[in-house]
DNA sequence: CTTAAGTCCTGCAACGTTGTAAAGTCCTGC
DNA sequence: GCAGGACTTTACAACGTTGCAGGACTTAAG
């Protein structure tokens, strides 16, 4: 029912392919007519049926998205920023949730859509590193902490990569900032600020699946730098990323008689849920416990008090991503090799590090 | 390069038609046949090509969530719930931002995507009501506050419908809560409170749009039921809908030099900026202000004080409306005729009006 | 004037799928 | 034994697009 080229084209006088030629602006087209044609394309309120173009062998225009969750603030800010940036560049953005399941992740990369997406991507965090370096199915931009080099766990027989998946081969990028590091300087602002017992939650309680190793060993290092040894008691595994369970994670941790006087939280939602159940509890933040996060969610500049957090730039993050994914789409995926971008990241002190600051 | 019908029927030795009748389930296949074609299936993988079932007429199993930014809270709640409220039912989702622009959300229920998607699932907030009933494109299920009967604001030039959309029309099915009665309950339980002098942030800054009337005429009724007038003092307009308009709204109260004793915000986010701004300048909440939003996202259980609100039932809603979306894409969508459904919402009273419990 | 190069346009084929029509096979009932 | 029907399978066309090959014509160079 909609018009196509052939509606164009008879009623501009022309052929399916002279048309066909304006609308992708083709060179070698008399003046006069690509007005004539053009004309035609406005008055029927043509539009290029992209089924057809991908059937054709192009491309949809459609690249994926794929995060744990959507309800979880800093992946809605990133799918917000990255549709934002795809859409002048012309494409359009399907998301997929993952809910945190390596084999979806596994499934997405190895080319599940491939019939209706581009290219994708990906925030993995049920995948172990390194799994994903190698057999895959299309262009993909890797997002957040994985990281070259951190060992995954062991294989499971349901980890194998389907037969049709291991024929095809192809580049996959990273983006992230470098979140050991920054997880030391969070804990080192902690330390700074003379703390000594420091509590780590968000590790995660499941042993098969490692998010955010890193985060854990940036705990760590910036203890030992500190001539301190990690206290497993004051580690914490969560069993999943929600308010909920950074609140959960306090109670655990009050539970066992702690004695804390600083938190450093893997995510800010974890670190949001541990400042409710610590005020819940009648513990001064940061009076007698200080609390940091990580990620920046905008709720974070508006909680009481506002959260000390690290600042990875999630809008750069989702503009470098969009792009190599472009880059590979447009040109030859195969020839550019696989490229690891760091983004810089900020250490935002606020309120539930610093305290309240005089009016 | 992926393994299409043609593959597979060669493998299992037969036509093309036959390879696709198995893949479709027709029932005339015999079980011998069908087996060895399901045996070629699995050997290779094959996945089938939605650009091409697209192109030769049918679906593309793709349906759009138009919101107006990912970003804000309820919109990605919501749009968690339709991702995953669509996904067992065989539907992918393209999100759309659009920036609750009016003109980019007629465009998209005229069509704009008609060729990438079979449906649309639109929040509107920039349109006129009214503008959507009549001519449109394609099958549509409208969200939110949105009601027939209330007048919209005049037209503009630019606000024609496109000739070629102009052509096509179709049926438009709302799915919502009673705005203005959620609007004057929250209203009333500040007066049942005992609050007399209650602002209301959230009205439209712009003139020419009207965002959320409903809950504006429900929070005047809910005065006039109690003998009060509304104030014009006390009504603060918006120039967005995050956090920092509801901080702005209260600097402008405070500017004003307004007396009042309770904030009725048209959302949670604003809700949550204006009791940041409170705190700021040493208003205890709820002892000198009581604050009550509207939407109830996860933020407002979790914030100090705990947010007070409208539940509208996010997730029912998403389901409803992903089930009328497919109910019109898989039968005879000009048949059913447009449907309005209301969906029933809860008052959520929390320390934002009570303050906190005793514990 | 011939040849070559360049410009502008067109027809054909193919991408992968499915509806239509129809052909072939086998069985049932008279 | 044969008509009629049910079952099983197939060939063909079409969806809208674009790459390729090539035709017709113009201009420039030799």
């Amino acid at each position: 029912m909609p018009p196509g080229l052939k509606d164009v084209a008879a009623r501009a006088g022309v052929s399916i392919k002279t048309a066909s030629n304006v609308v992708n602006g083709y060179v070698h087209v008399a003046p006069e007519t690509r007005a004539r044609v053009q004309a035609a394309i406005d008055a029927l309120g043509y539009v290029p049926n992209p089924a057809a173009r991908r059937l054709r062998g192009g491309g949809s225009g459609v690249i994926a998205l794929a995060v744990p969750e959507l309800r979880s603030p800093y992946f809605a800010e990133l799918a917000g920023h990255v549709v934002e940036t795809a859409a002048p560049r012309g494409w359009t953005v399907l998301i997929e949730q993952t809910g945190g399941r390596g084999n979806r992740e596994r499934d997405l990369v190895a080319g599940l859509r491939r019939h209706a997406i581009d290219g994708i991507v990906l925030c993995p965090v049920g995948l172990a590193t390194g799994e994903l370096t190698r057999r895959h199915g299309i262009p993909a931009v890797l997002l957040g902490d994985w990281t070259r080099g951190v060992p995954g766990p062991p294989r499971r027989p349901e980890d194998q990569v389907p037969v049709a998946a291991q024929a095809r081969h192809g580049p996959v990028d990273h983006v992230g900032i470098d979140s050991a590091a920054a997880a030391a300087e969070a804990t080192r602002h902690l330390l700074r600020l003379g703390r000594r017992r420091i509590a780590a939650i968000g590790a995660s309680g499941r042993p098969d699946a490692m998010p955010r190793p890193q985060r854990l060993a940036g705990y760590r290092a910036a203890l030992a730098g500190a001539g301190l040894v990690p206290d497993p008691l004051l580690a914490v595994a969560v069993r999943g990323q929600g308010r909920s369970h950074g609140a959960a994670a306090i109670e655990e941790l009050l539970a066992r008689g702690a004695d804390f006087d600083a938190v450093f939280c893997f995510t800010d939602l974890l670190a949001l849920g541990a400042m409710r159940a610590l005020y819940e509890h009648g513990v001064d933040v940061p009076g007698d416990v200080a609390v940091i996060g990580f990620s920046n969610i905008e709720e974070g500049r508006y909680s009481t008090p506002t959260l000390s957090t690290i600042d990875p730039d999630t809008k750069r993050i989702a503009e470098i991503a969009v792009d190599m994914l472009a880059e590979r789409l447009t040109g030859n995926a195969a020839a550019i090799a696989p490229r690891e971008i760091r983004v810089e990241h900020r250490l935002l002190a606020r309120e539930s590090t610093l305290g309240r600051p005089q009016l």
